[in-house]
DNA sequence: CTTAGTGCAAAACATTTGCATCGGT
DNA sequence: ACCGATGCAAATGTTTTGCACTAAG
């Protein structure tokens, strides 16, 4: 979609991923096992969000079968070398989804569905901004979900 | 602090505060039992954040101790009238903060101490706005957190 | 060979639920 | 007296942990 860069192509993307893990764990000390390949491949086939659960699921089928013990050590692995974000939605447990060269955006979550629709607005960037100077601190990283709902669509005007 | 209304005091806060407690319950045929009073109570008491278990810890020595069961049913109704609000920083337990009169605002975490400081930007109102025009949407709340880390102190320049 | 990584099962933890009892109304 | 609210304990759902075994380096 949008996000690829001048002709990248999905493989392409996959193997660069596949190399910036590689090279996250040999500069960590960390072992290339095939679980953490397989466990990164099938993250980075989800296009939207997914849950613990539903990847647990899907990779019992798959060649290889882990365990969910080995999926949070994973997710974490990948999450700190930048190539997944997990997010809190409500209550309810995590979800995660893949990072890499895609833009950064957040969530409207409808309540009425638990649909998850994403947005981007660079005002959320200045308000960073300001943050760091006024508090002197650096920002890492940040979550801004907005909980909605559809709204009636009785009238061609808006009501507010 | 600044968000009491010309010359209140706390008490009168208060005392508001069970007022629209008391006739919330009453309009919705529950009942005005000690428990939920004796919670509220407690609740507002706090200047900023806590949670489940440090409530429950507190109430045992109260007055009336009530069980977990009793402190989430009543916190629901608290929340349903918009007497408290709840928050889900980073993946530990949900924090709670009471909303009556508090001026909205969001948070920023620092990651080592897990502190947590207070801001408010009248942009994110904005974004909101504008999403509610682009997905038609009426958008019922939000919940924005900055993960920051204090920066190193290097510069000679003002650190407030 | 060494020891990090794995699967499994148990544990930990926060929250919800079932049920007998209590107490607002 | 009725039935909603309570306390307790068990159940739930998610994430973490201990441990014996496997395999990457």
């Amino acid at each position: 979609m949008s996000y690829l860069r001048h002709g990248m192509v999905k493989d392409q993307i996959y193997a660069q991923v596949e190399g910036l893990f590689e090279a996250y764990l040999e500069q960590n000390g960390h072992r290339k096992t095939p679980e953490r390949f397989a466990i990164l491949s099938q993250v980075y086939s989800y296009e939207g969000h997914f849950d613990v659960d539903t990847l647990y699921e899907v990779m019992e089928q798959g060649e290889y079968r882990v365990s969910r013990a080995t999926l949070y050590n994973t997710l974490d692995l990948l999450m700190d070398c930048n190539l997944v974000r997990r997010h809190q939605f409500g209550d309810q447990g995590a979800q995660y989804e893949k990072c890499h060269r895609v833009k950064q955006h957040d969530h409207v979550i409808l309540a009425d569905t638990g649909e998850v629709l994403e947005f981007c607005d660079p005002r959320i960037q200045q308000i960073k901004a300001t943050l760091e100077e006024i508090f002197d601190i650096e920002v890492m990283h940040h979550s801004l979900n907005i909980y909605a709902r559809k709204r009636a669509t009785t009238n061609p005007k808006h009501e507010s």
